[in-house]
DNA sequence: TATCACAAGTTAAACGTTTAACTTACAAAC
DNA sequence: GTTTGTAAGTTAAACGTTTAACTTGTGATA
């Protein structure tokens, strides 16, 4: 049989309401009272029941967390280190995490992940870039969201964001500190809110050096954002032969394929062409040279968006907003001063 | 204010235990009745609550699954598609996971996840190899466990397991039936279970064809089973000079290790010297030639551990139990016949 | 006609908490 | 000496289910 709050209340001779203040750290309760009780229920071992807490809150305890299938399953795991973040940060509160992938094709017919209608969540991180279909299907919950690395176009949402533009603009100034005006950007996917904000940090700080952009020296894939996409840029670069110095990619993995891309040809990297990425990802120190990027913390990421949909669930935010993580520049060999 | 089972109740003219029992698909309610209930059920939205649930009934509805840190940031997700055929076929079920990672290096004297001594699951899945700390203090807790590619030493333990064995013997006979007879062997930590199964596969298949073993040909790593560790066993095969001409692999990374020692060399594969691994990870498919291996399905080895535990929690099981989960051998350039 | 079996449902307690409202005792204020 | 205030608890209802035990009605059986 399980130990209750009753086996407490009986052998510290005081009702289960005393001890269920002491539990909760009441300030009704004076100090003596409080420690004898507690030290009760460490004798006996007395561990709350979850489910009987739950019914009377009328809360779940749970937290949903959902990305996309292919997300979670790239070779670098990215989102996989959010979550990490996410769980870590939840054990600090009074929440479990419920991590539920939906096909990376979701469509509105599709099945919700069971705790969304069974109501098991009150609340629910969004982390990646999801498919529409899923959010409008979420919208009929009342369930408050937290986004983390994408947010929705419409609409004013909660979200905790990586400072893409900031991130930018320190690869972009980093290369023409190298002594490089020659910069060429290679990307995909400009509607992605990230893409489009890296791709402004990269012209705001052009036009601060009052360097033209140039058409031929900005190469915006349509296929998804690879190493296989990157490389291909990199090649488009190559042919438009404007004498580009430096190359600012998107993300790590098409600076990655950028990089292959440039040794095929027998381009020097750094010193012909400077490489910068962003994401800091792991196969960045695999492959020679490593690639200077701008390093993202994946682990704050998430546990940030689990202190944010805590506070959201606790009425301590008013507001809904936005946080926007700091991203630091790492400096390897793939870039090097002219 | 929720839907509750009183709401359908008054709608439907029954009381609560009908509803109740028609939800839980009781026979003792007639098809009519049944159907009444079930269309306002529908009508209104019901959907019962789960704490409610889990309070009557004793249970939490959740399922822990445990890893450690390094097996889920892995760059390969084999773990992480593990889990995803647990979440997955969870759906089916009545149950919740709950994801937890713990530190590689876990010591006594660390906290287990919170859901443990919270009593928040009802049985918890192992992925995994983790450190015997983590194994005795989980064994203060009565919750049932499934192992998953990996069972401790001593004593009796469910688990799902991939067939090692059988998998080894068809990658060793293959080379074999590829004319090649001078097979070497490269493995580390042949403490584990699923390594030891799969030396035991490759001897037992030498034998059978009167092959002998011979100890320059068995590299057995100290360190830790990886790229590097194979290239460097790799190494000593070519310095060892026992005319091989395969290398049986025990994972895919120890093999692709190999194969860049090899193509270092200029020994030419799988020409000169043939290689097949096991897993089936993805890097085999971008590496060249790709690489012959076992695969291993690992979705489907998760859902049979979400199946098993859940089989052991409704008592359908009277006796602990191993499943075998089979493999096949995935042929591709990384082998030819002599 | 009386008895019995069974189908179809109902009643009510139990699960283990939280919390608003109440009680009691004591000290301070008038 | 009465009133008032407060500290330190207690009481009891409520949360939303499940389920053992009970009731009621109907038809079959002796």
């Amino acid at each position: 049989m399980r130990i209750t709050i009753k086996d407490v209340a009986k052998k510290a001779k005081v009702s289960t309401a005393t001890v269920s203040l002491v539990v909760n750290n009441n300030p009704r309760i004076p100090q003596d009272t409080k420690r004898r009780v507690q030290k009760i229920i460490k004798e006996l071992g007395y561990q709350p029941s979850r489910s009987a807490r739950d019914l009377v809150s009328r809360k779940s305890g749970n937290i949903g967390f959902i990305l996309t299938e292919d997300h979670f399953l790239k070779t670098e795991p990215f989102y996989t280190k959010i979550f990490l973040g996410t769980e870590f940060e939840a054990r600090k509160h009074p929440y479990y995490v419920l991590l539920s992938m939906i096909s990376t094709d979701y469509k509105v017919e599709d099945p919700l992940p069971r705790f969304i209608p069974e109501r098991s969540v009150d609340g629910i991180v969004i982390a990646g870039k999801v498919p529409d279909a899923l959010i409008s299907n979420l919208n009929k919950y009342p369930y408050p969201i937290v986004y983390v690395d994408y947010y929705p176009d419409k609409g004013d949402h909660a979200a905790v964001l990586i400072d893409n533009l900031n991130g930018a603009i320190m690869a972009t100034q980093h290369l023409i500190d190298c002594g490089r005006r020659n910069i060429a950007f290679i990307g995909g996917d400009i509607q992605h809110p990230s893409i489009r904000d890296r791709f402004l940090g990269y012209k705001t700080v052009l036009e601060r050096n009052r360097i033209k952009i140039l058409n031929d020296r900005v190469i915006i894939s349509d296929k998804i954002i690879s190493q296989e996409s990157g490389y291909f840029c990199a090649k488009k670069i190559l042919k438009n032969k404007t004498g580009v110095n430096a190359i600012f990619a998107c993300n790590d993995a098409m600076a990655i394929g950028a990089l292959l891309c440039l040794k095929d040809n027998k381009i020097k990297v750094p010193d012909d062409i400077s490489i910068v990425g962003f994401d800091d990802i792991q196969m960045d120190l695999m492959v020679d040279p490593p690639i200077s990027t701008i390093h993202v913390s994946k682990e704050d990421i998430g546990s940030e968006a689990m202190r944010l949909i805590s506070e959201i669930l606790s009425n301590k935010v008013s507001k809904v907003r936005k946080i926007l993580m700091p991203v630091t520049l790492v400096e390897r060999q793939s870039t090097c001063s002219l």
